[in-house]
DNA sequence: CTGTTAGCGCGTTCAT
DNA sequence: ATGAACGCGCTAACAG
């Protein structure tokens, strides 16, 4: 690792001339030019960007905090973030919090000592604390999927609500009446959201809501089995359960086959968040999808302006659209065929 | 964003001291310590990792290039390296490639210019130049999955020749003969590997090959469609078809169905890499699983090991196992029920 | 057009 | 037990 001194030395020019060919800024002669680049090139010279970003308080790298890549949403807005990031020459540190505050506190130390330009937060909880953490330090900070309560920060979302409204409608209008929620955990603002809606839709076809239908849990498979389980015990049972999250509702089919139902001849499943269309062989679930690519990648364009210019415009809150599919996982009440 | 020395001022000492206390190094008195770690409070003081970082030539950084996070295998590699790294203090930067020598090129700029400390590597193509290139620079790196001829390198990967020809085994017991096999791209090791076991399970079996069942693409749904058109298309048409990773195969289970064909009845369909549990709600693909998480987490041990120690032990070459999993998509031939 | 000086924030070395 | 000076690698500002 050869520093600019020492091309210097071996170009017989001062560290300073090497700056300017090398960044091609300020004048030089071609002749210096020449030697400068042949020196650099005979050292495999490797400008160090460390240096560069303690003059400049620029590091030209994000953080992505999310709760798990392994879901394949979250995967999805990764990939979304580390497009429109590497376009603009920025680099993406990856954290998993599996929704843990202590973890989040964590990387949030590391980033923010690593000076990272600017972070794009998928809060593990609907707190305005680690937001307010980031502002603080006056690093950029972009909130991906969740609302947080009383801060100013941008913000790049789904309408949660409304999607969950229209799976409720759906099978509401299906014919299906005890309808359970398998939902995420309680701390998380789309869990707020979603259940809004299902109760929206509900009040709309002035129907009364079973509170022993709306199950909390987390957004894991194993969770989504146990939520399905614990719907199935009610007494009546539920004709169909809308999955909050498509773990969820991967596990509460899992249960049902466990259970011997069938899906959806003896229950309806609609589900929040679709499954990569190169994942499945043929998709099954009636699903609300969000579009995950454009999550990531919108929510890294308004982050990238808001560190090229901090102060130019107010506060945003980029509301994306959900597309509502229906598909094979859902029917008729009593229709079995 | 305070520093060090307006923290010291706030104290009344001089930096050093400063950071000597919140280092916990060298000598202080409790009261100096309290004042110090007050100053910093009321300062919201937050080290500088770049300034350490330049001293002591270490990031606490590390980069995973690989050629896609949306495969659900390498999202499962990643989530496996982030833990690890995680669990040492170190971060992450996600780099991907699409299997583009020059998006790699490109990151490998930035990454060793960053200083990364160390470089987890799924090469674009197996060839030695962006391995050498790394440890010209004296940064430590560890190729994943894939064979890189003509250097020294530590390699995590897994027993890629031997899971095809289970794969090709498995289908000749079943009885066929006419297997197509789906890979990718020549340019890459695992191709090769994989299409060797594929050709040992023939002539252990006395039967000839026909290279005109052996279709190079890439490992994409779009291209697993297209080679298994490509395959069907031969005449006599294919009984089975090995997919050289989850999308080709997919891929090629969607163009049966768009050409009215069933699997497994009307033709078998087996796989390399399995499908993470938690996307699927019943596994149907016959496949050889790789440990994904296992080998990222392996790999990033034993970089973080090279990085504390570089010249301790000679170079490694790992090989984790696969697990051959058969479920519904291969059957006899000519058993249509 | 090129070079000298200085400083980004931190911690090692050597003094006190 | 505490501090001053120096340097990590780079470049802006100024000088020549």
């Amino acid at each position: 690792m050869s520093t600019i001194r020492e091309v210097a030395k071996r170009a017989g020019v001062a560290p300073i001339t090497v700056s300017r060919v090398l960044n091609n800024s300020g004048y030089f002669l071609p002749e210096i030019k020449e030697r400068v680049e042949s020196a650099a090139a005979e050292l495999h010279y490797v400008p160090n960007q460390l240096a560069r970003s303690l003059r400049f308080n620029r590091t030209n790298t994000l953080a992505l905090i999310l709760s798990d890549v392994t879901n394949p949403f979250w995967t999805t807005v990764a990939r979304g973030v580390e497009d429109a990031a590497s376009e603009h020459g920025y680099t993406v540190m990856l954290c998993n919090t599996d929704e843990n505050d202590e973890k989040q506190e964590q990387y949030l130390s590391v980033l923010l000592s690593k000076r990272v330009d600017g972070i794009l937060l998928v809060p593990a909880r609907s707190t305005p604390e680690a937001v307010q953490r980031i502002q603080k330090q006056r690093v950029q900070v972009v909130v991906l999927d969740r609302t947080v309560p009383d801060v100013e920060v941008d913000i790049v979302r789904c309408a949660s609500a409304d999607g969950s409204y229209q799976l409720t409608h759906h099978l509401l209008e299906l014919g299906h009446r005890r309808i359970a929620i398998l939902s995420g955990p309680d701390s998380v603002s789309v869990s707020h959201e979603r259940l809004a809606g299902y109760k929206r839709a509900f009040h709309e076809a002035n129907l009364p809501i079973d509170e022993s239908l709306i199950i909390h849990g987390e957004f894991t498979v194993e969770r989504g089995i146990h939520m399905a389980q614990q719907a199935m015990l009610l007494n009546p049972a539920p004709t169909a359960l809308i999955g909050m999250n498509n773990f969820i509702s991967i596990g509460a089919l899992k249960a049902l086959q466990n259970m011997n139902l069938r899906c959806p001849q003896d229950i309806s499943v609609a589900s929040f968040d679709d499954l990569p269309n190169s994942m499945m062989v043929e998709p099954f679930f009636t699903v609300v999808a969000q579009p995950a690519y454009e999550i990531g990648r919108t929510a890294t364009q308004l982050l990238l302006k808001r560190i090229a210019n901090p102060h130019d415009t107010p506060v945003q809150s980029i509301l994306l659209p959900t597309e509502f599919i229906i598909r094979q996982s859902t029917q008729p009440l009593n229709s079995k065929p």
